[in-house]
DNA sequence: GCGAACTGTTGCCCATGATGCAACAGTATG
DNA sequence: CATACTGTTGCATCATGGGCAACAGTTCGC
């Protein structure tokens, strides 16, 4: 059974039961359904093999059987991955060419960060022109209460959505952090009420930013936009533009996701 | 690494490789992004083992990598996959209590089928009440110029597609099939102007079906919905009360999916 | 700028898990 | 009812998956 090779493709051998596996998947993909026998012919394989292959991946959800000793098709476990998947391409996607002139416009860093697992989880990353930049933060889960765009991210959750994602005791990371959360919160009232969050020195010292919200077709925030860079570029004269640049970059990828 | 159970759940071990393959899956659908290393550590294998299976399924592109020696994320692969299967789970999801409805309602065999592979691929079916029925298509693939359901879907594609999707000689699997392209042609005209399409003994003697169009959002035609029983029950009489029924329940699933 | 500490990647050898075989149970069909 | 199919299972074999050691590249602290 040969292996499709692509752009920079692995020339090592790839794991065979697990290419025979995925092979199982495309095949119920393209047919809707399939029997043992028929995926095995398919496959290349004994009726035994694709029956065990199929039992791993049913055992998994990402294949399903409609009745006992009946045709296979696939699962809920492929939508719940594709889920994952999908929903972070779009605001990647669309967030994409809206950061990159967001970048040029206010020559900062610009990022895009969702909630995951009461982190800011960031997604996408647009480096300013600049030489002096932040590093790289995507993929990293960053404590919310610390930076902007975890602030705009807690700032329109329900209380006990809020209460949920923080700790008892929030972690000083400078003495700048604001680890009161009577402080925090009249803090996000106001981040609600201007539409934007800053935070100045309060995840490290000489790292400033501010950040806006980005809303999906249901009206609810789905991501954070922000700007950062190093205080003395960033300075407080300068945040309110930023900030204003911020919201409406924000404003064009939430209508781009198809917010009211 | 255990392997979660479920309910009527196989107690055979699965295929260990697959069964690791999908936890990649599923690590990288929960955290957006992840290296070999922390891959490995969640698996509790080696980090040559990680590397493997991740490669693996970059190969299929179910897992991809932004820059070479970076962290991985989940591909288009998976989208791919859920795409088959999500749209596929809407129709027949949506399409279900209607085609139960319908049954009743006329007493006769339910289809909805797709476009697939230049043929019918039958995705559903209810039987009607009557014990005497059709054998269940449900995963086959049959001959569009021979069945209502393909006359629907033929009749809704512009020319060149129609051309694609028709061998230069069609099949006559009985006397009454029709295998001459301009005749079929006239004939799909009129599908599309009537709303609905008939076979009666073209496909096999004696079995008579009506269909017709299911758009979806775009307002694209993207299944049809039929009735098909024997001949001496499915009169040339009843013929059309029974296509209006289901040109109204085609309408509805329509309607369900969000056509205009 | 350099060394240490990490990462991802590779070749190799062997232990083990994937596989095919034979057989069985269940279902469909003539 | 017998036959011919299907899906499923236990077992023995061997081909492959896996870990190890090492390497190349990158990052980071001093």
């Amino acid at each position: 059974m040969g292996n499709s090779s692509r752009d920079g493709g692995r020339d090592s051998s790839p794991v065979q039961s697990v290419d025979r596996a995925v092979t199982v998947l495309e095949i119920l993909a393209r047919q809707g359904e399939a029997g043992v026998t028929e995926i095995a012919t398919e496959l290349g394989v004994h009726k035994s093999t694709a029956f065990r292959l199929v039992g791993a991946l049913e055992n998994r959800s990402l294949v399903t059987q409609d009745v006992d000793r009946g045709k296979y098709r696939l699962g809920v476990g492929i939508l719940r991955l594709a889920g994952a998947t999908a929903a972070r391409l779009d605001l990647v996607q669309e967030g994409r060419p809206v950061c990159e002139r967001l970048a040029q416009e206010v020559a900062e860093t610009i990022n895009l960060a969702v909630l995951a697992d009461q982190t800011a989880l960031y997604v996408d990353q647009v480096a300013g022109p600049s030489a002096l930049q932040t590093r790289n933060w995507v993929g990293q889960r960053i404590a919310l209460h610390a930076t902007s765009n975890g602030k705009v991210l807690l700032a329109y959750l329900t209380p006990g959505e809020r209460a949920a994602c923080l700790a008892p005791v929030l972690e000083r990371y400078t003495e700048h952090t604001i680890v009161d959360r009577r402080i925090l919160d009249t803090h996000l009232t106001d981040v609600r009420r201007r539409g934007y969050a800053t935070t100045v020195d309060e995840l490290e010292i000489g790292l400033t930013a501010v950040a806006a919200p980005v809303f999906n077709i249901d009206g609810g925030v789905v991501a954070a936009l922000s700007a950062s860079g190093p205080g003395f570029r960033l300075t407080q004269e300068r945040v309110p533009r930023v900030a204003e640049a911020v919201r409406r970059a924000a404003d064009e990828i939430s209508r781009r996701l198809g917010a009211p």
